[in-house]
DNA sequence: TTAACGATTGACAGCGCTGTCATTATTTAA
DNA sequence: TTAAATAATGACAGCGCTGTCAATCGTTAA
């Protein structure tokens, strides 16, 4: 049978109680002490148990993931990061996908959260980028880590795991650059979107950087969709028109692939008339042809920090709200910007 | 704050048992009881405690959903189909995505179901089609449920989600030879994959009922990959070939999509020159242009259905394991078979 | 050397619920 | 009508752990 805090204590030769103090970590043990629990911990095998911990502590031991996020691979990626730092700190994950959008979502979530007892939340975009319901997180006393686009942390909230979308999109926009491109499109993603934004920014600034001159009409405002790709790259790229971009900065693999699939159909070749880069290094930019240069974002690494930071904040019960972790995503450069 | 099993007991004047008795469905409890007491259940907003349960209870209020799926969009379909079975029933669910290859495979699922206390499991494949994987996870008394495609239960030790694949690729495969094909492919998915083996076999039994002749070199294996699709179509109409496939049945639309990919590439036209089916109805089969006709398969029901189902014999205690739901995915035609 | 102090440790109650078994209410048979 | 049988209910222990507080230990300062 599964071991419990009695079969460790009694091999320990000391009471219980200590026992609790050495998994939970907690001062007043003497090394010697701590070592033979350890020990005995190691040799059962045991694993305190989370019902038990849940019903007895003030303190829960799970934290929850809420989400509304229509890229199932973000959503898989950030899960499975969420897990490994779960598993590594005996927490429990609850998942809760939902639509960020309907109306009472935040009282929703509230009474998740109380139901699941949860300490603490991961939030990504949309919600990390809606203030009023972080706010009620916290005045739920829950804790609460925010993972979103940026340099730097919009406020002192929360801690904070940003993505610098900024300088990857700079990256990017200067690669097209020095591969000889001067005239560059921009496939804006939602423009609500925290992290089209950023990546406006970082095109604009790699631009201004190279003196090349900013054109309004080749900026083309749209969505994280397929289609989005495709109807600009039809706008910017008909016959008509007198000027036509040569390469295209898209905002997320999608619009690329969709821009992709628009210029093989105008039967234009890539990269030769026309360079595309993409953003995500989803699966999506391995299966284009030719594949796509994009923007690598360690998903699973960045939850699992986002997870780790949130549980320690949870262990400690003193916030550090100005604790921020910068990701960079890095370039990777494929076929679709670089002749093949 | 929140009710407690006490707080419904002295609201409806009886003792917690009495009210543990309701909640969980026991028999002898009197009717009138029972409605006092569900009113009070009611009107406190009365949620029992899921850790003072699985602490106090020989029975547990968890399941688990093991996975290895490198479909991301399947595997959050699925999730959700569970979690709100779970969220009716009041349980929890314990996710864990991990690798089928690995070497000790069933050990860390061992691990993780005793850890967790987990009462049942939803398999899916590939777990649901690995016998030895079922039978050690049976042997720890653990329910088990499985998702897997066929017409009928292997076998009887579990009950199982049977999805149709070949009455939904004997569906397409009509639709094919009804819009006029004579001369169909077949883009096989991994030969291991029990839904390749049902969609071929539905393939073969549609040409057969037709009177089509069956053409070994329009068979093509390869795996559910975009490169697989195109590679197979790269074959198919090479120009040195002396005939081609007027259609093509793809095992899913991943492969749909890399066949479309290559066929517009060679300036094939879709569908005049070439009709292309899919299986899934994945978001790659609507962001294809033109779209995908293809099957769709509930997969947010039938997981539902299928986690209704484990934690109803999770309840009993007596399983019925030679109960079996049948599901057929549905054909959706879209422009890559029929003119525009 | 000893009182006094802080550092360690343990005893014990109780978290919210279920399982067991005793008790009481109700029905049935005689 | 009453005893026996059955149905309905409740009292209580205890699941594995943590929080509280009291007891013990070692150490320092006088």
């Amino acid at each position: 049978m599964k071991a419990t805090i009695n079969d460790v204590a009694k091999q320990a030769g000391v009471s219980i109680k200590t026992v609790s103090r050495v998994i939970n970590n907690e001062p007043s043990v003497r090394k010697a002490t701590q070592e033979k629990v350890l020990l005995a911990v190691t040799a059962l095998n045991y694993k305190p148990n989370l019902s038990a911990r849940n019903l007895a502590g003030t303190k829960s031991f799970s934290i929850g993931y809420v989400y509304c996020n229509p890229n199932a691979y973000y959503v898989i990626d950030t899960q499975e990061g969420i897990l490994t730092a779960c598993k590594e700190q005996g927490f429990e994950l609850f998942i809760h996908p939902c639509d960020a959008k309907k109306e009472h979502i935040t009282d929703e979530v509230i009474t998740m959260v109380k139901q699941a007892r949860v300490a603490g939340l991961v939030l990504t975009p949309p919600f990390s980028e809606m203030p009023d319901f972080v706010n009620a997180m916290l005045a739920l006393d829950v804790k609460v880590v925010r993972i979103m686009s940026g340099d730097e942390a919009p406020d002192q909230l929360t801690p904070c795991i940003m993505v610098n979308d900024r300088d990857a999109a700079y990256t990017i926009t200067q690669h097209l650059i020095d591969v000889g491109h001067q005239r560059i499109a921009f496939l804006a993603g939602d423009a609500e979107h925290m992290s089209t934004i950023e990546r406006y920014k970082g095109y604009r600034k790699a631009l201004k950087d190279n003196n090349i001159e900013f054109n309004q009409e080749l900026v083309i405002e749209g969505e994280y969709s397929f289609d989005s790709g495709v109807d600009a790259v039809k706008i910017l790229m008909a016959p008509e028109k007198d000027i036509h971009p040569s390469a295209i900065f898209s905002c997320n693999d999608e619009i690329a692939a969709g821009a992709l699939f628009a210029a093989r159909l105008m039967n234009i070749s890539i990269p030769e008339q026309l360079a595309i880069s993409g953003f995500e290094n989803s699966p999506f930019s391995r299966q284009a042809w030719p594949k796509l240069t994009t923007a690598n974002q360690p998903n699973r690494k960045i939850a699992e920090n986002a997870a780790n930071l949130l549980i320690s904040q949870v262990r400690n019960q003193k916030a550090n709200n100005a604790l921020t972790k910068l990701y960079t995503p890095e370039l990777i450069v494929r076929d679709s910007t670089t002749s093949i």
